[in-house]
DNA sequence: CTGCTACATAAATGAATACTTATATGGTTG
DNA sequence: CAACCATATAAGTATTCATTTATGTAGCAG
């Protein structure tokens, strides 16, 4: 985790990054378990560039790590994100967060990815 | 407090408004105590309508109470709106906001008003 | 190699955003 | 009453944003 000392814009960055339905949804299952763009699009019925689009600023905030495995990349939270921390925490505060995700997962799990 | 059941597009709308430096210092700063508009004038050096109008949108997410006192309009978070609850744990996950909004108050306090 | 799969990138578009300058409003002071 | 003060609203502008359609790319299967 990079020390990194955090100023109030870095701050409303990383609020404006979860001012968005699909990325705070985006976040908040990467908070749980690793995640292919597939899942994303099929979990948000939303087209594959609308995804990656998101998947980049998440990127450049430097949020997410990639993987690459076979046919798939597999996105997970970076560690080192001076930021890393914080994410935990304010996906908590969200009230019945855990719910929501959970249907959200279950509703479009595929068996063929993920 | 208002028992509306939270779904994630609203703590979304909850975050895009807090993902703006002004208002989320704004936001920290009310958590703190009541403030007028000319406070967040002085401290974020900002002209008068641009501030008014971070305020309407505060005002649209039923975010914040005002108490008009002479000339002055005395701004408060509301604790009616389903979000009071959330903002100071939001807060609280911000590195060392304590001194960031103690200095953004004491670097501008004025003795004229609030 | 050829075709397929998962994903990224580019370009275009319409909507939203933050700010400015100018003007209006409503309470206060004299 | 008139002048003044704190604040809101309006209109204009430049920028950012979310999405779409079209195209590119890299790895895998046959």
């Amino acid at each position: 985790m990079e020390k990194i000392k955090m100023n109030i814009g870095q701050a409303a960055d990383l609020f404006k990054i979860m001012g968005d339905r699909t990325r705070l949804s985006m976040i908040a299952m990467m908070n749980r378990r690793e995640c292919c763009v597939c899942d994303f699009t099929e979990c948000f019925q939303m087209s594959q560039p609308a995804v990656s689009q998101h998947l980049k600023k998440l990127r450049t905030l430097g949020l997410i790590n990639e993987r690459k495995e076979g046919y798939w990349t597999y996105l997970s939270l970076n560690e080192d994100s001076p930021f890393y921390e914080m994410i935990p925490e304010l996906i908590a505060v969200i009230p019945d967060i855990d719910a929501h995700i959970s249907s959200l997962i279950t509703s479009c799990s595929r068996e063929d990815c993920c």
